[in-house]
DNA sequence: AGCATAAATAATAA
DNA sequence: TTATTATTTATGCT
């Protein structure tokens, strides 16, 4: 049923030959070759991806409550990324076509009952309804001391690693997790300014 | 696992007397005492507040994104936090009574844009093009020398001296800024005092 | 008044 | 899918 992409549009697309191509890279191409009604298809589609996110994000909702919502109520398990990637039509045709109705069905419930209040949709979603964001940690300057020279060491702690010094330092486990995903982000971002600073020294 | 009881003031308004409250801590009460006229514009806000962060979300910005524009063309400084917070209602009536005009004008200007096309948008919402884009630099050895005789009089410099210092050795403020963090970072970590200080909070 | 960064969310790698 | 990174939001602090 579906076509295979022409070898001359390899160049465009990184796509190795025999794998499907994608929504997002198939509407991107001029209709070429495929019949009026393929086309209708793909160009529904990626309109209704859109829309989906803004509406998803009208109800409040993460793309993981959708998941878990849909996993509950409907038969299969949709992942966090499964939801993500069906917005960025970053799937297949496909699986697109398959997953549009459960989305669209789903979602006009969701809609339904959070127009007779938020509660109720919270319900439907199903999540505790009050999930309140966790308070903003404080190190003490003694802790950030002992982190960063664990940091040093070993910017990537395994499991067992994080709940040792997570119960030297006396921090919940989750916390300590966090504090080195951040510190590896920060350190990366600061790296990026110092060599595009050394990269552009002749300048000034 | 043992799960600590969080010392529970959440529960009741933490709120200072005398401090003002903010517009979300106000909606939520019931209209007491206060004229129509005030009641109404509260709501008038909250409304507008939820309905400026989906159409926000549906043109695709980010807050960040829109406080830098706002920075550039309205007068003022607009940081991240400023929209997060008028966002959640985490701003006293007045300070939202001033801000809601400007992004009403904003948004709309914005919303105009897009029709246009989306490429329209992002120059609107990124660099002005009449204003001339900075050079990125990296720091010469006598712009270090002013930057540490600076640090050593301040090494908290407030974001008007860092546009100050930065205007002055004609380097980007985000690099100046950038600079001061690696500076007191590094000293921090080096630093072996703090020994006595007292524990703080969070910790279990 | 808004920076610094912890926490939450989205996106990507494995 | 699950695990991790990347990005964005939210908040403690001064």
């Amino acid at each position: 049923v579906v076509k295979p992409v022409p070898p001359s549009l390899a160049s465009a697309v990184p796509l190795a030959s025999g794998e499907a191509p994608t929504v997002g890279q198939l509407v991107s191409k001029p209709p070429q070759g495929g019949t009026d009604e393929e086309c209708i298809n793909l160009e529904e589609i990626r309109e209704f991806a859109k829309n989906f996110k803004i509406r998803r994000l009208s109800l409040g909702l993460t793309q993981t409550q959708v998941g878990q919502a849909l996993t509950a109520t409907e038969g299969p398990a949709y992942s966090q990324s499964a939801i993500c990637r069906f917005e960025k039509l970053d799937i297949t045709p496909k699986s697109a076509q398959k997953l549009k109705p459960v989305l669209e069905r789903w979602l006009a419930e969701a809609e339904l009952w959070n127009q007779k209040g938020q509660q109720n949709l919270m319900e439907f979603v199903g999540g505790e309804p009050s999930k309140k964001r966790k308070r903003r940690t404080s190190f003490t300057p003694q802790a950030i001391e002992v982190l960063n020279s664990y940091f040093e060491k070993n910017a990537l702690p395994t499991g067992q690693e994080i709940t040792q010094i997570a119960k030297e330092l006396n921090y919940d486990r989750e916390v300590v997790r966090v504090w080195f995903c951040n510190r590896r982000q920060t350190l990366k971002n600061t790296s990026k300014i110092n060599v595009f600073q050394v990269q552009q020294q002749q300048q000034q």
